[in-house]
DNA sequence: GAGCCGATATTCT
DNA sequence: GAATATCGGCTCC
């Protein structure tokens, strides 16, 4: 469904790209999926991006070939969202950061604990979904359990630097979707 | 809503 | 031992 060729351009180019496609989780006979409206690069020569030191067994998704899902933990205890971008080895990656529940919306509540705030970060959209280490590697293209979808692209989007990272933090290179609706 | 803080796996110094 | 691509609970407003 998706041309994988897409996704094999710099993440700079593909991440505003993403705005707009769907994320579609299946999960224990339930499907969730979101729109996703807030997305950051990382390339493969960024100091903030976790392939900057070269390949470790956390990472070593992000080397693999465009499309496949990079899942790694945050602070010990939270998931977090990738699209693999360009070409394998390269070592790049888009991390989902927002979305807007689309399916399943109910269930994401369930996994939750609450029924708002269910996929405004990144680590709450993989609570949602049920994205975890166990997803990591996978691919988006083919669809195994978590599968992206093409949607149309919003109205257009804002750029701004990326959130909570200390190095390469001048970098505009977080995209915000136009007409999201809050973050309830 | 803003500000502080604790939880805690993996990497880095 | 410190830092980290986060979040939720808590205290104040």
């Amino acid at each position: 469904v998706i041309d994988r060729s897409l996704l094999e351009d710099h993440p700079v180019r593909v991440a505003p790209l993403l705005l707009g496609w769907h994320l579609v989780s299946e999960h224990q006979g339930a499907t969730t999926s979101l729109v996703i409206t807030e997305v950051e690069a990382y390339a493969h020569d960024d100091p903030a991006s976790h392939s900057f030191r070269g390949e470790t067994q956390r990472n070593a998704s992000m080397f693999r070939q465009a499309g496949t899902l990079y899942v790694y933990r945050s602070y010990g205890i939270h998931w977090c969202a990738n699209v693999v971008t360009g070409p394998a080895g390269h070592g790049a990656a888009v991390l989902i950061r927002g979305g807007t529940p689309v399916r399943g919306r109910d269930v994401m509540a369930m996994r939750r604990g609450r029924a708002d705030h269910l996929t405004d970060g990144p680590g709450k959209l993989c609570r949602s979904l049920s994205i975890d280490g166990s997803h990591d590697g996978l691919d988006l293209v083919e669809g195994g359990g978590v599968r992206l979808e093409p949607g149309p692209p919003p109205a257009g989007h804002v750029t701004t630097p990326r959130i909570g990272i200390t190095r390469a933090a001048e970098l505009p290179w977080r995209f915000v979707a136009l007409g999201a609706p809050p973050p309830t």
